[in-house]
RNA sequence: AUUGCAAACUGGUCUGUCGCUCUGAGCAAUCAGGGAGGAAAGUCCGGGCAACAUAGAGCAUCCUGCUUCCUAACAGGAAGGACCCGAAUACUCGGGGACAGCAAGUGCCACAGAAAAUAAACCGCCUAAUCCUGAUAGUUAUCAGGAUUAGGUAAGGGUGAAAACGUGAGGUAAGAGCUCACGGCUUUGUCGCGUAAUCGGCAUCGCGGUAAACCUCAGGAGUUGAAAAACCAAAUAAACCGGAGCUAUAGGGCUGCUCGCCUAAUCCGGAGGGUAGGUUGAUAGAGGUGAAUGGUGACAUUCAUCCCAGAGAAAUGACAGAUAGUCCCUAAACUUGUUUCGGGAGGAAACAGAACCCGGCUUACACGUUUGCAUUUUUU
RNA sequence: CGGGGUGUAGCGUAGCCCGGUAUCGCGCCACAUUUGGGAUGUGGAGGUCGUAGGUUCGAAUCCUGCCACCCCGA
């Protein structure tokens, strides 16, 4: 079940204004991470949408962008079921999360999968928290 | 052979696992097939396409600027000409690029310098008048020098990036393209070679530079861009406030102005309400590959063959392995620096990611290959 | 995607249209003033004019190509 499609992005730009208002957030570098939770109204195999982020600003040439993309894109689909997917079917909840990469250089791909999984622990367990 | 620089070419192939996107098949699960570039980049030009009236006239504005050709078109390309630079110094070879017109008019040319452009007089040179000094004769004459005034002069002088075209002769009080001869660049006419630019001959006219100064001439450009545009669906407020207009001389019709044309009772602004979904445009084309023919060439024509991304917050990725080119070691062969056998190293690497589509230009670029130039070393 | 603009001393700017000498303020250095500092006064230093070419006798200025930054339309 490592996929990533389309119902698993978040494309709407009133749910992103959403998360961007009232969403919380915590920085872990080279990712900032911004979350917020929904209860889930019916039983969804896509309990998660993601938007991922990388700034114009850090990287001018589009190559880079979309390798940075790229990377985060993979590690999170190979580690979101277990990390994260089993904990809110559990819960009954839906989460709206962003990754937006603030990171200057470009990390290999290794390197940025630990992190990637540090995020989701740290998701998970700020969500226990509340 | 080594190293460096410049230009051109090239920008790997295959397999497995997990994924993304499109197309087709299927009720579905799923299966099959396609999936970035030479620059996709910068957005610097040109075109297609679309809307605006069928895009029409004049002015303004902007662009281009040797000739002929290629092309859908171009600020692109090809061939040629003249010019400049380098090598050679007889022939020639290589490289360069905004190369129409200062002889239409206007402007500008700092500092220095007499003067920077209808010429002008600082020194100098020459003429005339007056005065002074000296010499000779001797009491107003001659000669020499100096000063002042009036005029002539661009030969000589220093300056400067540049000094009124250069050299020689005539001419003159002294001089001057003032005149003549030769020469340089240039205008116009004419004759000859060439499609033409241009080149050569003859006659004629002129002589500082600058048009990437204003400008003149010739040619060209209507404006706005796929968030254009067409259709479907959903939703709302034909209401409210302010201004213009009252059947045309207003307003509006995506244009800087005028004219002309069309429209027709509405138009502009403010605050506010609603919706922000889908389909087409949009991927078979000025297409690619190969061959033949024509042409110096850019290119064109014909035939054969192929279908090769089409997303929409935006796909082509991650991991693992093999292999070509490359390098190293060992052995053998001979043509003595190459080939072959075996083993090893390394191996998706640089610049960079399609957003309507094409043709160019510009810029970036690892490993490797080819060519040219330079450097160092060795052998002959 | 389309359109427009700006790069000048450590900082903020003038000069660019119409070519010749780069200006001003703050800051910096030295001196004077003060017991010392601040303020004030006098003097001084500091510039590849973003970068690479071209036009010109001469370029911050004119022309062309790059680089960086900013703004606007939606």
């Amino acid at each position: 079940m490592n996929t990533f499609k389309k119902e698993e992005r978040l494309c709407s730009k009133k749910l992103i204004e959403e998360l961007l208002h009232n969403g919380s957030s915590f920085l872990l570098y080279p990712l900032k991470v911004v979350w917020l939770i929904k209860p889930a109204n019916e039983p969804n195999p896509y309990p998660t949408q993601l938007v991922i982020s990388v700034a114009k600003k850090r990287f001018r040439r589009a190559n880079k962008r979309n390798k940075v993309k790229r990377l985060i894109r993979e590690s999170y689909r190979i580690n979101k079921e277990e990390h994260l997917y089993n904990f809110l079917k559990e819960q009954q909840l839906t989460l709206l999360l962003m990754f937006s990469y603030v990171g200057k250089d470009i990390f290999t791909y290794s390197d940025l999968e630990k992190k990637i999984k540090l995020c989701l622990h740290r998701v998970v367990k700020e969500i226990e928290k509340r």
